[in-house]
DNA sequence: TGCAGAATTTTTGCATACAAAATACATTTG
DNA sequence: CAAATGTATTTTGTATGCAAAAATTCTGCA
């Protein structure tokens, strides 16, 4: 009866609060710059303040949260030139991740991202923003699992979580919308064609292009920023 | 009298146990696949489990340690395939690093970079393989850090310390370590010309050669390896 | 002797208690 | 009234204690 609870040992509390914690700072419901109160944090995830200062110590060195010394931890708040370090080190990984899934990639793997970025037309066709940026996302962690390194897929998975956590997915403007479909479009040409160079070409730009976007709106948001 | 151990507040518990705790992965103090005994641990670095427990959770984070849910943490330990996906993004960082630091690199950083490769030289005329990868290590630090960019600078790092951490620089054959020095003084040359693409090219394939010599070692250290 | 299983010890994981530092607040003084 | 100083409260950092899980040892039996 109880077979299955016994039989499924869940998660320790430090990773299960880790899990937790790492979401509510990638979704935003922590916002950028909060301060992490332990005692609040821990009655909010229902553990002690022991495994949840354990996640915080994982989520500092993952680049989630800052910890200052003596004074706890905060989420991380990019200022404009962290943001393009960032995407700079991205497209690096991005680039590096596409020319080698064109080499490595399965023909039903293909497959898939290819019926995902048919999704994501689909989406882009109704002007669902949060559909096509969940298929945009997917394509993306495809493509980089594709890449068959489990080395790159944790990094770029821990560097791009800096990035989410700034939740620029506001609406961008229709003719850069649709460029960015257009370069979909070019990826898939270039990755069914096993074109290692193109891809990577094509994902930089990319990457520069959203760059660009997330800049611009961060600049609109708050015109000058201070923080690390 | 006291003043100054005062107004220098040490480092917290959990850092400093990271800090040290890290410097015994990586100069190989601390084996890899040895179990981390907390009791002991703590005890060796004066620390009680809980800072402890911290610093291990970050090293985790880090890839440094690997946790066992009920069974604590053991030092990382790289099968083949394992070293052949670090190399691979490493080869990726650091040519990304090279690129950027070609454009950006000061004449003043691109002076001692000069400065460390001719200690380099002489340290390899004299045969001093511990001194020649001291200066080598410094070089490709001093590179990373003329690339500008904090967050590369990290990941760098941070991907590094797993390959330091199997203290493989054991004696390799005279021809390879020359042709070693010759790729150096091809990257000096492309560094001082500001030629991107071409330091990019020459550090990529001066990992791939480094990637040949360690898992070489690795095999006739240990034919076959389990591990992850 | 060899091995399965039980009892014991060790070790990990978590919660709580206590100390130290930072923050907020109030009070005094110029 | 403002600034500064002292006090109280909150919050972080560390140590310790306890429970659960794993590892080890011991024992009985074939």
């Amino acid at each position: 009866m109880t077979a299955e609870i016994i039989s499924i040992p869940r998660a320790a509390l430090h990773e299960q609060a880790a899990y937790r914690l790492r979401e509510l700072l990638v979704e935003g419901s922590i916002a950028p710059g909060a301060k992490l109160n332990e005692r609040e944090l821990a009655e909010r995830l229902s553990v002690s303040r022991t495994p949840l200062r354990e996640a915080i110590k994982m989520l500092a060195a993952e680049g989630l949260v800052e910890l200052l010394p003596n004074r706890g931890a905060v989420a991380v708040s990019l200022n404009e030139q962290d943001v393009l370090n960032t995407f700079e080190v991205m497209a690096g990984l991005e680039g590096m991740s596409g020319e080698l899934a064109a080499q490595r990639i399965t023909d039903a793997e293909l497959a898939e991202i290819q019926a995902l970025h048919y999704e994501m037309l689909a989406a882009h066709t109704r002007r669902d923003l949060s559909a096509y940026y969940r298929f945009n996302s997917q394509i993306h962690k495809a493509i980089n699992a594709a890449a068959k390194n489990p080395v790159l897929q944790t990094t770029y998975t821990q560097v791009n979580a800096r990035l989410q956590a700034l939740r620029f997915r506001s609406n961008q403007d229709e003719a850069k919308w649709k460029s960015a479909v257009q370069e979909h479009e070019a990826m898939m040409t270039a990755l069914s064609q096993r074109d290692g160079p193109a891809l990577r070409r094509i994902l930089v730009a990319h990457l520069q292009h959203k760059r660009d976007v997330v800049i611009t709106q961060l600049r609109s948001a708050n015109p000058t920023q201070i923080s690390a």
